[in-house]
DNA sequence: TTCTTGTATTCAAAAAGTTGAATACAAGAT
DNA sequence: ATCTTGTATTCAACTTTTTGAATACAAGAA
């Protein structure tokens, strides 16, 4: 349940209610790594904040909900602390577009030449994405903070891992044309 | 629900049973792209055979359980090939050790350098893995049928992937070396 | 001869994640 | 005037995955 130390992590470094929690998955630095739902998130923070990892603050909107500003507790970032120092596994890859590797010849192979083109522009986008994340850090490199530099370096992970995805679409497209071609 | 269709494209190929699916998934070709325990591989076995996907021959085997040989029905084969063009979407990515970009500076430096050396192990080794699962197909590039081209390029994206994890691992050290060197 | 490894399957509880909503208002666009 | 987008939270049912077992025998190693 590294969801639970993804959030108190955040939190650690500014108070942030649900909301933003979630955009920061969706849009953010959160998501080079982690993906997580709005509703899975809210659940997440009700519960860390019933086990005393954080508190919140409620904002008193007029006409709805209390808006809840969230923040770590001493206990959550002792919890974080520990997390962090312990060794990590490699994440489970489950990735769908891999069946053709096993069933990719029971359908025609302009399909597949179609899905991974897809493919291709989905990450190309993604990777622009994440370049701009990495902007202000790759520009001022040799000046950062280890704090900063961490980000940055995280920030690579999903650069290369996006530019990977678009070198093997790559890869793929031109392997097909040559053996479609023999 | 993706395991699904990957044990029935795994089982579109020939006949196994539910220990030798958990082993190509742990240690052959399924690797590159899926994880899944036994017990989960199991399950959907006996959900598939029910629900009319597969369909299994039993082994008697004296003094223990039977031993099931899956294959695949007319059925599931309708299924997968529907399945197959559909497009697909990016794997989530849930990766623990992102956390140190928010919340690495918490502990020291030399913690986090200890981790990232022993998980560059790991994606070293993984890799000679993949890459001797690529052997054969490297070898006879040119000559490969779309069947064993697909294989290939699916094992190509798991060899990238581990490549991509000991670059990435090689960059962190250094710059972090930098870094606390300044 | 005892221990480990490999073959082979099954059960069950708990945790995590997905899907599909409902509620409510502000601000800007058409 | 209505429609969409963004802010903000909550509920509930369902599916998937993890965790932690139990059972049982063969073959080879120590």
């Amino acid at each position: 349940m590294a969801l639970k130390h993804t959030l108190l992590a955040l939190l650690s470094r500014q108070p942030l209610s649900g909301y933003e929690v979630a955009k920061e998955f969706a849009e953010g630095f959160g998501s080079c790594f982690w993906k997580a739902s709005q509703q899975q998130i809210y659940a997440e923070l009700t519960k860390l904040e019933q086990q005393g990892g954080i508190t919140y603050e409620a904002i008193t909107q007029p006409g709805r909900l209390d808006k809840k500003i969230y923040s770590i507790t001493p206990e959550g970032l002792q919890d974080l602390t520990d997390w962090l120092i312990k060794p990590s596994e490699p994440a489970a890859i489950r990735e769908d577009l891999g069946v053709i590797g096993l069933a990719g010849h029971l359908i025609s192979h302009r399909v597949v030449v179609r899905e991974i083109e897809r493919r291709r522009q989905i990450h190309a986008e993604k990777l622009q994405q994440v370049k701009r994340m990495d902007e202000y850090f790759a520009q001022n490199i040799n000046t950062l903070e280890l704090k900063e530099l961490y980000m940055h370096l995280v920030i690579r992970r999903g650069i290369r891992y996006q530019e990977e995805w678009v070198a093997w679409c790559d890869e793929v497209l031109g392997a097909i044309a040559q053996a479609t071609d023999r």
